[in-house]
RNA sequence: UCCGGUUUAGCUCAGUCGGUAGAGCAAGCGGCUGUUAACCGCUGGGUCGGGGGUUCAAGUCCCUCAACCGGAGCCA
């Protein structure tokens, strides 16, 4: 029976007619010996083989170039040497699917912009085979917070015929002539579609039904953002719970992002040991703090005050009313606090037509995350549940209630207050890797300009 | 989209004052009884991002386009 590499690694003792399959990693050969080390991608390590020239195909064996696929059955035995405590002494090698000399993937350090212009072989490097495994795991831990504490997960819409921000950028669905004047209610929906920039509408209906629901899925912004932290295509998750205020939606966010980032210390110990070393020096130490202590909370116009009284000269002078820019959010997250943080209550006129309007008319119950290195990573807030006070909003933001009769049926029907928030799946896999372009973080980037693989 | 930078061997880079191209690693061959990104020797490898210009002469100076990187905006 084969086993995977992190089983064989895990053995108690030497054992006899172990397999392993998997993909040449390094190959080296002395006279009389040769060795190559073998990975699946079920860990960072990989398996050191032994191979002698009693073996059948040794001439081969000892010509092995990196990223062979190889079958190997034999003895896994203590290494003598010092680098592993296991090694397969190998009985039989059976070069399932040979390599060549140009294989583009060598054995030494390559940059991450060369690896993503081959973005089919860079998984089996050390580096973006634990960017995926902790890309699982992250996500597995979303699942499981929401499934511990009764969510249920709502599939929104990809294709959708709403625009949750009132905003454009995005892309369209059609099936019309390329050229030909639009006439959408010739096309295949009979209305003009897109693909969703968000499913918190969708969401905010099954909450109304469920009490605590969450999507997860992708999402598409057509903008032409070209940063490290931007993609076309990016995965998001959307909680929304009914009965819930922002001190709520807060709590849950702060409960969630704490136990998501502890799961993957627990379950990617040693990948997290890899980023620490290799990526981000400290990491393990960030990720472990964060765990470990409460979120500071600060509202926007405490945020302001202190941006005002630090002395700093930024870019952007901050003022009331504007929105905090980049470089605000580092330094108060970054240097001012040194932790993560929630900035709430923010101007109305800055945020969304849905959420809810403060007791002082000028503000609206919003909340951004802001964590160091990375900025933004989670925004939410309370939803506005009074009809009138939502109509207005619409009508003051230029959007038509008409065609949010089934947002606004909401209201007239059952509402209560509710809230939720957003999370970039990119961006906290991001913090909690250390890589710091979301390029390198998604399997194959949609960004302008490029979708290649 | 804006600002700045980069583009030279398969990869990472050097290239002075404008005078026809270099290193390390990788690769190929040989050597070496246990290596750890092995080591030692030899060999092969170039449309200097594309196009245009200045000049006797351009990797080098100028213009232009493109790609990539960093930052900004937009945002997640």
């Amino acid at each position: 029976m084969t086993e995977r590499v992190k089983e064989i690694l895990g053995s108690e003792a030497p054992r006899e007619d172990v397999t392993v399959e998997g993909w040449v990693r390094t190959a080296r050969a002395s006279k009389g010996i040769a060795f190559f080390e073998v990975n699946d991608g079920s860990c960072l390590a990989s398996l050191q083989v032994v191979a002698e020239p009693g073996l059948a195909n040794y001439a081969e064996v000892e010509g092995l170039h990196v990223g062979s696929a190889v079958r190997v059955r034999g003895r896994l035995a203590q290494s003598p040497a010092k680098g592993q405590k296991w090694e397969l002494k190998a009985a039989d090698v059976e070069i399932v699917g040979p390599s060549a000399p140009e294989y583009p993937l060598q054995k030494k350090r390559h940059s991450f912009e060369y690896l993503r212009t081959i973005s089919h072989l860079r998984v089996r490097s050390r580096t973006f085979g634990a960017v995926f495994r902790v890309r699982h795991a992250l996500q597995m831990a979303i699942h499981n917070f929401f499934d511990s504490r009764g969510f249920v997960q709502v599939h929104a819409p990809i294709i959708t015929g709403s625009d949750c921000e009132g905003a454009g950028q995005m892309f369209r669905v059609t099936t019309l002539d390329l050229g030909a004047k639009p006439d959408f209610s010739k096309d295949f929906f009979g209305r003009e579609t897109s693909l969703t920039v968000s499913g918190q509408l969708e969401a905010e209906i099954f909450a109304l039904a469920f009490k605590d629901v969450y999507t997860f899925g992708p999402t598409f912004r057509a903008e032409n953002s070209n940063t490290s932290r931007h993609a076309a295509e990016f995965w998001m998750i959307e909680p929304e719970m009914a009965f819930c205020d922002l001190r709520g939606d807060m709590a849950i966010a702060e409960a969630f992002v704490r136990s998501i980032v502890g799961e993957v210390l627990a379950r990617c110990s040693q990948d997290v040991d890899f980023f620490d070393q290799q990526i981000e020096k400290g990491l393990r130490a960030k990720l472990e703090g964060l765990v470990a202590s409460p979120f500071e909370v600060m509202t926007y116009t405490q945020a302001v005050a202190a941006l005002e009284k630090s002395g700093r000269s930024f870019e952007y002078k901050p003022a009331w009313g504007m929105d905090l820019q980049s470089e605000h959010e580092r330094f108060l997250t970054e240097e001012l606090l040194k932790r993560p943080v929630f900035v709430i209550d923010y101007p109305a006129d800055i945020k969304a037509f849905y959420m809810r309007m403060n007791d002082d008319g000028k503000t609206v119950a919003a909340m951004d995350l802001l964590v160091p290195h990375v900025g933004e990573i989670i925004g939410g807030s309370q939803r506005e549940e009074r009809l009138g006070v939502l109509e207005e909003r619409m009508r003051a933001f230029k959007l038509d209630p008409a065609s949010y009769w089934w947002y606004l049926d909401l209201r007239r029907y059952g509402g209560t207050p509710h809230a939720g928030f957003g999370m970039g799946f990119e961006r906290m896999l991001m913090y909690v890797t250390g890589m710091t372009n979301i390029r390198d973080v998604i399997p194959f980037a949609r960004t302008p300009g490029s979708a290649e693989f």
